[in-house]
RNA sequence: UCCUCAGUAGCUCAACGGUAGAGCAUUCGGCUGUUAACCGAAGGGUUGUAGGUUCGAAUCCUACCUGAGGAGCCA
């Protein structure tokens, strides 16, 4: 209520202001005032109902009003046809000179793009409309009017990366940036409803962590108070472990900091990353969760969202392909196929870039890669039983080049184990003593992966770079806007 | 950190050693069914910065700044 009464405050103030601008606008702007005072009072609130655009299809033939701004606007004389976005969609108006009182015709014809305004009217299905309904327009309200010597900036031409990041604020407003963030929305509420349905908790793992998992080389130091220093966390996987022994299955997901120097298409300083740990849980285990996972959100994905797929252009006959089961190699089997198909890769190096295309390039769906050389995984890692030098770490790859969107593995269990591999890495004891204390009271087998939110997002959305599938990306170079 | 490419009107680009131009955006005019509407007109520039070569530099050279793509590293 005191919402409404603001925003009609705001509505009337505004009038005022763009009447002055007119020559002779007085009496219209005191008619329009006595408008939003009616407004203020709710007397027309009976007849009319404020409607989001989504919901126009089950308004047809009805006098609605929808709040918005002013997409684009598109001239004929005497007709005009405004499109307004409300956050919801986009809706083609109607508005015919001689249908409407002088100001109201005039108000809207000489509109600026991007300036707020209510417009009521009657919704009709209209083929010719995108969308499939229209609004013949009876009346409409200027809420601001974006002044023209300062234009809103995003035309509807084209523009380029360097520019549109700069307005990040506002390019969110852009049809594409609006379908590609309501499919992070959907892929964030699959994640959660997947792992809330299958007897996961949410336990969140801390943001400011004491030290590193991996190193310190690529951790974002933060002054803490009295010369301590603590470190933005680049995983939550620690802290997961002691809470898969206390609720058995968990998972944490939030925001991660990464300070490498990395420039590239797929990589951001802050991701959002999502970390289920299972205790007893073995490196098979966490294969199928990871699958299971991934064949869900992306089912779910296609279901719910084509509408924003279209928008973007994405081939979902590629999408649909994916179901289980992934195809699965371990790492000795990967560098053979690499070497077959002409990569320069050898046993015991990591995969690059290309080698993950290489290795996609013959399947439709995400591949899974597992047993890894010890040697370039994190000190954590359960060795293979039968061939020690490998770890049971597992990554899956997505295909058509979105490179690596899961890692994980099982855990070492052992305690003398787990401290031997803390000595070889020159880690600091003391630091992990409480990590040892999960050995030390009833430790199990365990294990889980961690899944980047916006590498996968931009794999269902076919986007070129992931900076696009987080609302305000933080890269090497860009913490503005 | 390294390699490659690019900075010209608010935006996207052209001009490639000889007076800086187009489309979009903005303003004015026209159009009663438009679909990034269209048609006509106007305003809008220290060509990223600093040096240098030249009669003359947006254009060639050097350094720096900014951005993009890639490598390594990673989700």
């Amino acid at each position: 209520m005191a919402g409404d009464d603001a925003v009609a405050a705001l509505a009337a103030q505004s009038i005022s202001l763009a009447a002055r601008a007119e020559s002779g606008g007085r009496a219209r702007a005191s008619a329009r005032r006595g408008q939003a005072r009616r407004r203020r009072f709710g007397s027309r609130s009976r007849v009319m109902e404020r409607i989001s655009i989504d919901q126009a299809r089950a308004h047809e033939g009805q006098q609605v009003e929808i709040q918005g701004w002013l997409y684009n606007l598109r001239k004929s004389g005497k007709i005009i046809f405004p499109v307004i976005r409300d956050g919801s969609g986009l809706m083609q108006c109607v508005a015919v000179k001689s249908n409407l009182p002088e100001p109201v015709f005039e108000a809207l014809k000489n509109l600026t793009q991007e300036s707020s305004l209510s417009v009521t009217g009657t919704v009709r299905a209209e083929a010719r409309a995108p969308g499939g309904y229209e609004l013949d327009v009876t009346d409409a309200h200027v809420v601001q009017r974006v002044p023209e010597e300062r234009p809103y900036p995003i035309t509807p031409k084209e523009h380029g990366v360097d520019f549109l990041m700069d307005h990040r604020h506002l390019w969110l407003r852009s049809r594409r940036q609006h379908a590609a963030i309501r499919v992070r929305h959907e892929v964030i509420k699959g994640i959660r409803d997947y792992f809330d349905s299958h007897g996961f908790i949410l336990v969140d793992t801390p943001i400011f962590t004491p030290s590193a998992c991996e190193g310190t080389s690529t951790l974002f130091e933060v002054d803490y108070f009295e010369d301590e220093k603590v470190y933005l966390t680049q995983s939550g996987q620690l802290y997961n472990e002691a809470n898969a022994m206390a609720f058995g299955k968990v998972y944490c997901f939030g925001p991660t900091f990464r300070a490498e120097k990395s420039k590239t298409r797929r990589h951001l300083t802050e991701f959002w990353m999502v970390e289920p740990e299972m205790a007893y849980a073995d490196l098979e285990e966490v294969k199928r969760v990871a699958e299971e996972l991934v064949v869900y959100l992306v089912g779910r994905v296609l279901e719910t969202r084509q509408e924003e797929l279209k928008v973007l252009e994405r081939d979902t006959a590629k999408l649909a392909n994916v179901k289980s089961p992934f195809p699965r190699m371990s790492y000795d089997e990967a560098v053979k196929a690499l070497a077959a198909k002409g990569s320069e890769i050898r046993w015991g190096g990591d995969f690059g870039n290309t080698d993950e295309t290489l290795l996609t390039q013959d399947f439709d769906r995400p591949v899974i890669v597992d047993r890894y050389p010890a040697e370039i995984k994190a000190f954590y890692f359960q060795p293979d039983p039968e061939r020690p030098e490998l770890a049971l770490g597992v990554d899956m790859i997505a295909p058509e080049g979105y490179g690596e969107i899961i890692g994980g593995g099982q855990r070492i269990h052992d305690l003398a184990l787990l401290e031997k591999r803390l000595d070889e890495h020159k880690l600091p004891r003391e630091a992990f003593e409480w990590y040892l204390d999960l050995r030390r009271f009833g430790s199990v087998p365990h294990g889980g992966f961690g899944m980047g939110v916006e590498r996968f997002v931009a794999w269902m959305c076919g986007l070129e770079h992931v900076r696009e599938t987080i609302p305000y990306p933080r890269m090497l170079y860009r913490t503005r806007p």
